[in-house]
DNA sequence: TATGAATGAGCATTCATTCAT
DNA sequence: CATGAATGAATGCTCATTCAT
């Protein structure tokens, strides 16, 4: 007669329950007191769904990505061409409606920063080779295209380090100002380079 | 009367005689008291010269930028050309003799993105734009001496950014395997974009 | 389901448990670790019921002032005249068997005196409060009985605070050898003065 | 050729320098070294002419007090009547001017009371002893001018320490809201029981 | 399954005091 | 006489985690 609980399910519901909290208040400020009273559940219970704080962080951060994921994924199908495409991308990395993600990302590669969190690794692998692959995808077909010279194909990552680098700058220093105008500034620069000549 | 101490030297002088026990254990492990007694002191006198812990990795990591600066701006004067010293700058992310900075400069970086440090946020600044400055003064060089496109000079944030970018990604994830190729793979094709045709 | 402690209970527990300790080594000497051991609690146990040290001593005045005013009612209700009345009142300065709460009163009144505390000050008022309102009340009575002269009325707050002024000055001074004799004479004094003419 | 301090006269102005710090801060709040660096000296210096803090503390009532009592006693030679005396004695409590003073003894009551310093116990002794001379020495006065009747002589002391028991309620709770009217009509109404009959 | 009372290791931080110069 | 650099004892308090119910 015990009750059923759909384990996944409500470690979603908590994890989405404490996401203002940990947006506003980092990942220091709120105790595991705070989460559970914050979920509506005890303190133990939390433990039943996580092992730590940081794995809180760890479904947050997977849960909107997911979500972000299939918002770009819609958004790539009405792209014109690749420029558009990798601007899509990038608007992560700026968009107003990825603001929530990005503050909870921050947070994620700081942790994965100081401590080496094997897990943590683990899922931005597997997080950025799903990118790194829509990437050279992405690119393979513009070179495909015509759109771009071949040698795209040898930036892939590159363009999308360059994108998180200047991220991380504009988060940790008062060096980039405006990071969308500076991204995409480079972006249009790369592409004026990686433009077939002749068409 | 009392004595007289040289504040800077000896702020100095501690902040090095703690460098490898930060770069080994990391900024959580060492407490303050195992810090003052790496460093012959005694914990009151750590207070007299640091504010908290994360003040001393700040000047840890002040102290060994400027070293590792004028080892560069040596290294500058014997390169050849521009795509020579742009690798000189990227050497910072994989060579060896960088490696504790780079150990050092890893959780500045995640310091600073968990919690927004306004002395920190400052330091990186001076840190970057000094950089960024470098940059552009050695790309519009290179467009001068008909070395590179004109285009080069839109790109200088962006170049050290991807940098930046692939560093973080290869300390937090598995996407990267080989930092040192990867990154000259991303060079030299875009030196290859911007070289001027023709020449 | 997790056990449900009757808090309130508790803390009175905890409280009376340090009691001597208190009453023997003041507020300075016993540390909370001390504190939580006597009262056979761990030390963060203490930290779910009290805010800080002085919150004990607060809960600790609190208990045995209620039960020193039961005592007292009690006492009241067996005397035969306002002047036996005032000096049960008196008692709490000098009997015996309220020296553990004096002791305790004396830290509470110094700390009261030197931090401003909101909470001991409101704690304080209610207690003196009540107090005041019983003095006024047996002042009227004893009015009314035609015991006294109607000016006594005026003074009901001054014959409590010469109690408590005398008991300050034989705790700071050695000018009040005995402190229940002189009170007395006081109140002696005081009566003849206010006995109603004629009677 | 060593200069020569005056030892005494240093201690007074070091102490004095200190005054507005200690009435602003209270006893906790500065540190030796805020106090040494108020009164320009050295830390070391300070330990030269005080044991400790309260020694401080002490200092500073007692040229207050000495002051405050040069001025009482002008105010006295000028009075015209014992009850006109008894407010002038009274008026410390109260008087505007006095404020500081009153400040400072309120901490000194307060640290008396929670350890019990010889010295300070003794201070205050001699200190309370000489009023209570001048109180009995007043009140005799007034019973031989045949102003007040001789019961008064048996209450010299406890008028005393209702303006004392009064000042304490009046710091610690809020039970007394105007200090000074409330103490005036207490003498008041005392002297009217006092009077001599058929005057 | 859910809970929340109990815990105590663990650490930063303060600051009065000393003493070499 | 004066100093201020050096000290380290001393302590309050937090909070993740456990586990009995």
């Amino acid at each position: 007669m015990a009750i059923i609980v759909d384990k996944t399910q409500k470690k979603r519901d908590i994890a989405l329950a404490c996401k203002d909290l940990i947006i506003k208040g980092g990942m220091q400020e709120p105790t595991i007191s705070k989460i559970a009273q914050t979920a509506g559940i005890g303190k133990g219970t939390f433990y039943e769904y996580f092992k730590s704080k940081d794995e809180l962080l760890f479904e947050l951060v997977s849960i909107l990505m997911r979500e972000h994921n299939i918002k770009i994924e819609k958004q790539l199908e009405n792209a014109e061409n690749t420029k558009e495409k990798i601007k899509i991308f990038s608007g992560f990395f700026y968009d107003k409606e990825s603001a929530d993600l990005r503050v909870l990302y921050k947070m994620f590669t700081g942790i994965s920063l100081l401590h080496s969190h094997k897990e943590m690794m683990a899922f931005q692998t597997e997080c950025f080779d799903a990118y790194y692959l829509w990437f050279e995808k992405l690119i393979e077909e513009g070179v495909k295209n015509n759109e771009i010279a071949p040698e795209a194909t040898k930036m892939a990552k590159g363009i999308f380090a360059t994108a998180k680098g200047m991220f991380i700058a504009s988060e940790t220093t008062h060096s980039i100002v405006d990071l969308k105008e500076e991204l995409n500034k480079y972006i249009n620069t790369l592409f004026e380079l990686l433009s077939v000549k002749g068409q």
